[in-house]
DNA sequence: CGCTAGCCTGAAATCGTTTTCCGCGCCAGA
DNA sequence: TCTGGCGCGGAAAACGATTTCAGGCTAGCG
């Protein structure tokens, strides 16, 4: 009923054979003035629209992206998916959205279903915990890939968009040493998890640049978990060193760690000073506002559409196969506090409006 | 290179013709047990994966879902998605997700999009501000389709799967109105959105029911937009009539409506009792917790998946075409003062830790 | 022993496009 | 006048599966 509508009915309603009809709706050359208009009148007045599933198989293509992920419930993720979708949309490919619900064994078998599907390209941000065979998948797929602040691979096809983790975090070790904090532990998700390693990395430089001892004690790496992380800071922070300030590494781990702190009646940017990594809507508005390490995740998004476009058409013309772009520090109370002074009343109303702005 | 093999190659291999191939991968009937192990083992050697257009094609049939929504980077949308969207893929469903960008025409466009892919079924959770232009489309589309927290249609084959916003918030009316509120003001979304619709009515129903009045400048409708929520919010704190409790329909209008009671320092809890109308982070971890109606989302996706797969194969044996789902009132501080009380100090910590649980 | 019914399988039609191939007419140049 | 080239458009092949159709074989029954 709805999509009885073929080619040969157009081609009968203008009196031309089929393939004329498709000749002159595709645009092709060589095809009469009088011809193409008497073509269009008909497909518009029949509404009709190519049968996507015909017309992929014959061109052997899809016009279908797959968009690979650990967990679309995460506003991180989901935030830099719409963008790219978005992007994506704009050029006429649909985005089929997979999610591995963070686990390794599905993110093969989600690979293999999408490669199935034909999709034209691959945009690839998953997070199991460990990546080794699914990286290696996505190289013999010879599908156009980008993966997305995951690591690259030196594969043909395969391009990377990342964020600049590592300045940042530099910065944010800055901050929190010139108030005063030498006990900084750090919450991370998977050891082996790209921006968890480079965030880590970035940590461990920037204690050794200030001539800081590391302490294998305050590094800590979980899952992706709420409860997890939850536990992994209760440990944390009930160990015999208690640190003055925390990073926490990613968004799920902010709540866990926000929970063992309220458990442990922490208040934070008064007894310890907390640095997020990802500015979300709950560092923005929680009380004391969180400092946080701010990207732009819609030119995340962006970009990796981008760069996925230009792999898909063939006219990549020295085309960088890896974009990083850059991070930023939003300073906020809760690192407001040098380190054992003690508790002021909250900043001025009028201060509080400047910090809590949107964007 | 990655999708050569045919069935041609299949059959070849395993020296019979491509029909048997076919017959024998498929489960028909009448097929010899040689003959059906022998093409197993052939295709299994060449890692046979049937090509999903041509299959699709002779088969008018695509195995995959289109799911519409105004925006995913939203937590409740997320995670409803991807529960509908594992049920989905349990199937043998892929799911490629839409956004409308909370507009209206791309609502109608969208649909198109997904109609041509030929779609075997739809999922729509758009909030475009005139949503009946899409509504009507979906009725006339002529595929499966299940409205997700929408209005239902007569069409057959739409289907609905909705919450039971009216009775937790009617709930919420008679905690507030007991701990002695009365002027109880509203924001919600669109007026004409569903969930915001309901809400506002069962809103009403309770201060009638409670013989207090209806005082219209204590209800505001803004659209999903953080900076509109603000000035809203703004708006109704700044009027004459300070409302004692105020209720958010929305996750996005939490956001906003925090932002103005914070830039007009007015601490939640103390000077004024605040109910959120979904249950997120935020709302869990915010300082003080804030009373939240909550529902499974989870199970609101899983669900309209269900519902959906019912739809799509031919076996629905007289299948309810509109369900609603329960919700339920978490109580917790940002409601726990009466009205006029003075400021307490916080509850100790351990009933702090109760509050603040994991689910 | 012959005929029929039923299981099994190969050949071919089919799905709706795109694209190749070919032929027709027309025009210009030899 | 013949011919080669070119613009145009019709016919049919191709894409890769599923499904129909028909026929061969076996077994059972008269």
């Amino acid at each position: 009923m709805t999509q009885k509508v073929t080619i040969h009915d157009v081609a009968q309603q203008a009196q031309v054979s089929v393939g004329s009809v498709s000749r002159a709706l595709n645009n092709y050359p060589h095809v009469s003035e009088e011809l193409r208009s008497r073509v269009m009148a008909a497909a518009l007045e029949l509404d009709y629209q190519p049968a996507f599933l015909a017309n992929g198989l014959r061109r052997g293509q899809t016009n279908s992206v797959g968009f690979l992920v650990g967990t679309i419930a995460n506003p991180v993720i989901s935030t830099i998916f719409e963008a790219a979708s978005e992007a994506l949309s704009d050029h006429g490919y649909a985005v089929t959205l997979l999610s591995s619900r963070n686990q390794a064994q599905l993110d093969v078998a989600c690979l293999r279903l999408l490669a199935r599907r034909q999709v034209s390209g691959l945009i690839v941000s998953s997070a199991a915990e460990s990546p080794e065979p699914a990286r290696r998948y996505v190289g013999e797929l010879g599908i156009p890939t980008v993966m997305l602040d995951r690591e690259a691979t030196s594969d043909e096809l395969v391009y990377a968009v990342q964020s600049d983790h590592e300045s940042s975090m530099r910065q944010a070790l800055a901050h929190l040493i010139s108030r005063g904090h030498r006990e900084i532990a750090f919450i991370g998700g998977p050891e082996d998890f790209y921006p968890t390693r480079q965030r880590c990395l970035a940590y461990q430089a920037a204690l050794l640049d200030a001539d800081l001892p590391q302490r294998p004690e305050l590094i800590r790496f979980t899952s992706f978990n709420e409860r997890a992380a939850y536990a992994e800071a209760l440990l944390l922070l009930q160990s015999g060193t208690q640190p003055s300030a925390l990073i926490v590494a990613g968004n799920i781990i902010l709540a866990g760690a926000l929970m063992a702190l309220q458990d442990l009646g922490l208040v934070v940017g008064r007894d310890i000073a907390l640095v997020a990594c990802d500015d979300i809507n709950l560092t923005r508005l929680y009380r004391p506002p969180i400092t946080a390490i701010r990207r732009d995740l819609k030119l995340l998004g962006v970009t990796a559409a981008r760069l996925l476009l230009r792999g898909m058409q063939v006219e990549l013309n020295e085309i960088e196969r890896i974009i990083k772009l850059p991070t930023e520090l939003v300073l906020r109370e809760s690192t407001q506090y040098a380190r054992a002074l003690p508790h002021k009343a909250p900043a001025a109303r009028k201060e509080g409006a400047i910090r809590t702005t949107l964007n």
